[in-house]
DNA sequence: CACTTTGTTCAAAAAAACTTGAACAAATTA
DNA sequence: TAATTTGTTCAAGTTTTTTTGAACAAAGTG
């Protein structure tokens, strides 16, 4: 769950080769990525552009991370979709280009929208799923009981849903510079 | 990722057998659990108890989610741990029973203590390892760009502790009946 | 003590998730 | 048009996670 191969030692400018730190950088957000629920090689790709001022081609994201065409064409277009990383063309160049998003809010945005989202939508339509079959019930008490249920159900997810708002607020605010990096 | 064998029609106040709308619950919480990075088994276990205002066995619930000795005992441990659940003894009776915890701040706040606080807390150590393979750079340039990617990464981490706390209390905020199951 | 009940552990089996790479398509160039 | 570059798709392979069930421990019972 760790691993890679050895980088550079003297560090020249060299943007074709891992550096440590950005070996460290990109073992992080594997890490990340995993405990979000994402596939790691979606934080491998995504640290990766992190590291870089410049932006990266899908090829040259292959051969640095030493991944498959497919996990880089996969990868790259599903951290789009989630507004991770965004892509540029070079004049005179067809290639398309990736660089990393690194707005904490727009990041948290865009996995919210895409992940959390889509998980209220369809509480909506199992919630209905759900009291429809308990209205159907004949049993008085357990009807009751199910009714409780499904008020209990109902209340979490309009919390739920209130909550998001709010995350996206609080996280937005002073996405700015830390103060120090007092080691 | 759905199924189950089918249950009784005619719902009489069985409290040895799913009745459908308990199906459908359980397979709710199943799908939940899933899109949180939990194991399938634990979000049937909880939905089941969430379903039912007796305490249930290890037995029971094995028997009733037909799952085995293994899974049960192991998610009904993950989920205690969780505060997911608890367990009770009825008086003369050797075996533990259990029961789901279905105040929303508490499961929030169990999650959050148990899954993102920990993840924090490594983030403290990485960080640190991180900056000191940044300080060992002899290259100025870029040791810069290894700083700023620093110092984004501690704000970033800043922010997501400071919203934590923020989560455990909007949740918490009227926890209490939902107004109207307005179908 | 022998026997039953309750629950844990963990190696092996099964299932799910992720990655790979070859085949394909589209666009560009010679 | 043939050859090249860039990128997508997806079946098959690999890795990881989850589940199972047999062996074991602990505690009560007769």
């Amino acid at each position: 769950m760790t691993a890679f191969s050895v980088a550079n030692i003297s560090s020249s400018n060299q943007i074709d080769i891992l550096d440590e730190w950005e070996i460290a950088v990109i073992d992080l957000f594997l890490n990340a990525a995993n405990s979000f629920g994402l596939p790691k090689s979606y934080g491998q790709i995504y640290g990766l552009l992190f590291c870089r001022d410049q932006s990266l081609s899908m090829n040259e994201v292959m051969k640095l991370l030493e991944i498959s065409k497919g996990s880089a064409s996969q990868g790259l277009r599903a951290l789009r979709q989630l507004g991770a990383v965004s892509s540029v063309f070079e004049p005179g160049d067809r290639k398309e280009r990736f660089v990393a998003e690194i707005r904490l809010r727009k990041l948290v945005g865009g996995f919210l929208r895409e992940q959390a989202d889509p998980h209220l939508d369809k509480g909506v339509g199992r919630l209905k799923q759900i009291k429809s079959l308990i209205n159907d019930l004949e049993d008085v008490d357990v009807r009751k009981r199910g009714i409780r249920r499904h008020e209990i159900l109902s209340g979490w997810h309009r919390q739920m849903s209130r909550l998001l708002p709010w995350v996206k607020m609080i996280v937005g605010k002073s996405d700015r510079l830390p103060q120090k990096s007092s080691d």
